[in-house]
RNA sequence: CGGGGCAUAGUGCAACGGCAGCACGAGUCCUUUGGGAGGAUUUAAUCUCGGUUCGAAUCCGAGUGCCCCGACCA
């Protein structure tokens, strides 16, 4: 993407208000706040969000879960069947002209167990999992933080329904491994803990998974022994690692960028759902439910990777692979050569299939230029330059180094960003 | 929801109860171009409603919004 056709612009100071990660991402262009917790997802930041989507929803796939989409607005008459229309304080409800009640979608299992129920009968139709990436809201008393914690922001949601209980153990293993294999790619899993944790309304425990961060709103007890994690919330039931027996704990703040329940029957009781089993008599039908936070977790990748120049982001996620930036010529002489130079590099390397950011914008300095590929964080910074053409060169330089190297132009084709 | 803070130009900040300024941004022109450049010039603001006062950005009340701490948080 040509950088001069980006309608956004990053700015220079924002002040002090809100999240390091959240003011980076607004210096930069990557949102725009509409309200408190209510965000605008720039170029930049759905670019972002979109490589995340991407990636989690290659690993519920690779889990045998099929994908839909629900409908965020939902009737009054599915959360008045589990009691929830009055006990989730955080759900929005609205009124139409009509007088008909809905609420705001803020998670689904009212929705997805009748409709789970409507095509699963026999216990030969188990076990299956569905989910769906889609936007969530809550009405929460103090929204913070930025995204880490929205009234409003993209969530994935899985469900799970099982008639054996050890298939349906195993499935909630699979998962857990899959969100890990999930924050290893974005470049979280060195920070992000397995967490025991209160299972809400949802089951006595859940767990959760933890990223280490300041801007966290939880304390998690590290266990320095085994590397399990207990959420302070539950705490006072485990004076020692569940896990190990170990007391020898770490306190930590961190961000929730996944949690895991296992429902049980909880909710398909109340909906009346049961399979036929191969004897004729009703089984009992299991529930797991398992949430990511997309939305957060561009919040948590920004908070935790960083430095006091702006965002760094993992290959991963990044918007573009490389941002490639065109400097002009000291004396005016070579910047047909330089644009020349810098065209070919772009779509040579979009040829490749490297993203690149290419900074065309004229009148702008060096250091602004500069300042800003830092800012934005992209994996590679590509300068070409009167002073780096001397050399038949583009100058490299990774977001997360500090050395530069110069490589011959006509090499840039093989460059392995 | 309890407590605290704040609300002035697009952004960030100033202004004793007495002419609303500065910086950045944006526009035009000139000079610049390897770490947010310089000059000239232009642009643009006191959250809302009420009160006190000769006079309110400033004081008082209410509302709304935002931020922070706590509580809450599938």
């Amino acid at each position: 993407m040509l950088q001069s056709k980006l309608f956004t612009k990053t700015q220079k100071d924002i002040g002090d208000e809100t999240s390091a990660g959240t003011r980076l991402l607004l210096r930069a262009g990557f949102i725009d706040k509409l309200a408190a917790g209510i965000y605008t997802m720039l170029p930049l930041g759905f670019l972002v969000l979109k490589k995340i989507e991407n990636i989690i929803a290659q690993k519920m796939d690779e889990l045998g879960a099929q994908r839909i989409l629900m409908p965020a607005l939902t009737p009054k008459k599915n959360w008045e069947i589990t009691g929830r229309w009055n006990d989730l304080d955080v759900l929005y409800k609205i009124e139409s002209q009509q007088k008909s009640e809905y609420a705001l979608g803020a998670t689904h299992e009212e929705i997805v167990t009748p409709l789970a129920q409507k095509f699963a009968l026999s216990y030969k139709d188990f076990p299956f999992a569905i989910y769906q990436i889609q936007t969530k809201f809550r009405d929460e008393l103090r929204a913070k933080s930025g995204l880490l914690r929205g009234r409003e922001f993209l969530m994935k949601d899985l469900y799970s329904f099982h008639v054996d209980q050890k298939e349906f153990d195993g499935f909630y293993q699979r998962v857990k491994e899959a969100y890990f294999e999930i924050y290893k790619t974005m470049g979280l899993a060195p920070i992000t803990l397995l967490t025991l944790a209160s299972g809400g309304t949802f089951s006595k425990f859940s767990h959760e998974f933890q990223t280490i961060t300041q801007a966290g709103e939880d304390t998690v007890y590290h266990c320095l022994n085994c590397g399990f994690s207990v959420n302070q919330e539950i705490k006072n039931d485990y004076p020692k690692c569940p896990e190990c027996g170990s007391d020898n704990f770490d306190e930590k703040k961190a961000i929730e960028v996944g949690n895991i329940f296992k429902l049980g029957t909880k909710y398909s009781s109340v909906f009346g759902f049961e399979a036929t089993g191969a004897d004729g008599a009703k089984l009992p039908v299991l529930m797991g439910c398992y949430g990511i936070g997309l939305t957060r977790l561009l919040g948590t990748i920004a908070e935790t990777g960083a430095d006091d120049n702006g965002l760094i982001w993992p290959k991963a996620v990044a918007p573009f692979d490389v941002h490639l930036v065109e400097l002009e010529a000291r004396d005016g002489a070579n910047d047909e050569k330089i644009k020349k130079t810098c065209q070919k590099i772009y779509q040579d390397l979009q040829k490749r299939d490297i993203g690149v950011l290419y900074d065309d914008r004229p009148q702008k300095s060096a250091g602004e230029k500069f300042k800003d590929a830092d800012l934005l964080g992209m994996p590679a910074r590509l300068v070409v330059s009167s002073k780096t053409l001397e050399k038949d060169s583009v100058e490299v330089k990774k977001r997360d180094g500090k050395e530069t190297e110069l490589i011959k132009i006509e090499k840039i084709g093989s460059y392995k960003f």
